[in-house]
DNA sequence: CAATTGTCTATTGTCAACAATTTCAACAAC
DNA sequence: GTTGTTGAAATTGTTGACAATAGACAATTG
């Protein structure tokens, strides 16, 4: 984890990390003033933070109103974000097979160890995070991580209803499988793996 | 054209346009203090801008540094980022084939007409923006919208390089071939000519 | 002379007070 | 009963002042 500067983005991703871990349910209000006395600072941070959070489609705002927490995409929208993540991350794993830097294998291995630590355990948070991590390890490797900033939004609003519906430990496997498909080269088995992944 | 009620939408869209029809070229820096006297108000709405502007692509930011205005994407990027609006919008044209409603069809040819004339015209900014609603109409069309907020900071990165790389006319011609399309109900026509279209 | 340290300035980060807006309940008019 | 009105409370929008930081450049030291 790496810790922010300023306040904004400390205060962006522990919110993050609590809407995503389902401690704050779809359709609850956030006040500024509140969270302003919650972590001790002034309405400024916390403005910023609620509008990055916004842009990232896990808060919705009204204008003179306030934010909410983002309902989960319909089945439609659902659809198409599966689609563009796969053309994404599958777009990464190609980059990835020109150069088959190892780097990235070492630090995958590292992930998947921790991820199976973190499903034994009882913090769905840090699940959440390392299932994220591990996609963004992918995806930031193709073009100097040129994708990160398209990926995190669409991954982000998959994510909405991700401790609803979620298996842990087979998402461990295909994580795992997926590896296992890059360290034996084979692209093809990669590729697919991860496609069946993303749903 | 839709007037903001709060300063930090006015400044935004005042800004993007500036930024699309290629005022404001990519690596200028934004100053706050700069753009708070220019438009007269103070930094706070500013700031609020400056960071919708930066998490649709528009905008890059550097913690206490400041924000300057993103260069274009690399041509992987631009690839990716083609094949993402091509689900997007097809997804959304799927769509409105199922239903047909004849509302879209009147409104893609009052823009269409618009365009025509901007195009004659001096005003780029114009151009851009009547380009970029034509899209929008037909990813406003699908599941309510909802595929919005997931399209515009793709459709804005791809703008980026608008001015420097596109001729007016042929775009126009363009439009109007995915619109007669519809009106003759020939879908697979529609697709292939949107398809065609965004590169 | 090279490397480091200090200082200065431009700029962003943060704060608290005030203004504008929305919401909702109580109440009056029809 | 329903509808419109009004006013208070809650909340966001805006502002200007102050604090913290980064980057450039000068001073110092080996």
């Amino acid at each position: 984890m790496k810790l922010a500067a300023n306040l904004q983005e400390q205060v962006a991703s522990h919110l993050r990390r609590r809407i995503l871990s389902g401690q704050i349910l779809p359709g609850t209000p956030l006040r500024e003033q509140n969270l302003a006395v919650e972590f001790g600072i002034s309405r400024g941070p916390i403005r910023d933070a609620l509008l990055h959070l916004t842009k990232e489609g896990l808060l919705l705002a009204k204008p003179n109103v306030g934010v909410r927490v983002a309902a989960e995409p319909s089945a439609f929208k659902r659809h198409v974000i599966v689609h563009l993540r796969r053309e994404i991350e599958a777009s990464a794993v190609t980059a990835w097979f020109a150069t088959r830097d190892p780097v990235l294998l070492k630090r995958l291995d590292e992930n998947l160890s921790q991820y199976k630590d973190a499903c034994g355990g009882s913090d769905l948070g840090q699940v959440v995070e390392l299932d994220m991590a591990f996609h963004r390890l992918v995806v930031e490797t193709a073009d100097q991580g040129s994708l990160v900033d398209l990926w995190q939004p669409i991954m982000l609003r998959m994510f909405l209803r991700y401790s609803r519906h979620r298996d842990l430990m087979e998402s461990y496997n295909e994580h795992a499988g997926i590896v296992r498909a890059m360290h034996a080269g084979r692209e093809w088995e990669a590729l697919e793996a991860l496609k069946l992944h993303i749903v």
